[in-house]
DNA sequence: ATCTGTGCAAAGTCTTTGCATTGCG
DNA sequence: CGCAATGCAAAGACTTTGCACAGAT
């Protein structure tokens, strides 16, 4: 049923990069780390194997609103924050994923659910902190 | 403080298509049903005025996974789900937004938390109907 | 020996941007 | 009028793909 894989260094080299780089890398993040110590890599190829292992369960993907795909070595779910203004990505600790959510909306959709994502979004403290300044600033002016 | 924004003829052209079409335009669905009447319009406008209006809060941006941004004319926050077959694209009705999650992740994390988005992944009816039909299809066979 | 996977580069999709010009306020 | 918005096309970010060849099974 599955398609049989090849066990190249290319796929190893991607998997190892993934979990080495552990905070949700992008497609060129891996592949900038594999080309460190294989050269002869293409980029083409980091595609391909992400989307092989992710097809095959090895490896999660993540979708980032207005970013590049991430992709994760922790295959539990769990749920994202994005900052909205420096970009930083990361897991969201202590909040599990919340189970009867799929079978509320199977109930009103209808639909074969499979999961949910959920990604937050808000400004990490640094940038909370910066924000802040700025708004002191604006409000010192008398410009509009 | 918010920058004067021009009332174009383009920019109501853009509010006005994305409320026509209703359900969850992407850029080119905007930009193709806009040609109709008013053949001048350049993509680039139509992408302008969206980011811009999305800006000033006249219309919602959803992010999908593997696919073109849609924007909704629909203010208040709802989730979405996307077939993982078809692609079709919808609200989801009967869930209300969850109202103390970003007050727990702002807990777990110290973000200034802004809003989550949730978008479930799972099989349409008609989907799961044909996906059914294919795995009765493959025991019939004896391939592997 | 077979046939999937690779490297390379070209192309595809979605979106932004530089610049001269238009037209709202 | 002045400056934001437009049209156009070029470019940018991200990802996929066609093809000939290499290498895993």
């Amino acid at each position: 049923m599955a398609k049989i894989k090849r066990n190249t260094i290319q796929r190893q080299l991607v998997i190892a990069a993934v979990r080495f780089l552990a905070d949700h890398p992008t497609a060129e993040e891996v592949y900038d780390r594999i080309v460190m110590e294989y050269p002869d890599i293409s980029k083409g190829t980091v595609y391909r194997n992400l989307n092989s292992l992710v097809e095959c369960g090895l490896l999660g993907r993540v979708s980032v609103p207005s970013g590049a795909d991430r992709y994760d070595h922790i295959l539990s779910r769990h749920y994202h924050i994005k900052c909205s203004r420096c970009g930083k990505f990361m897991n969201v600790e202590n909040i599990d994923y919340i189970q009867g959510l799929d079978e509320k909306v199977a109930a009103a959709t209808h639909y074969k659910m499979n999961h949910h994502d959920i990604v937050f979004s808000g400004l990490c403290p640094d940038c909370a902190k910066a924000a802040e300044e700025e708004e002191a600033q604006l409000l010192g002016d008398d410009a509009n």
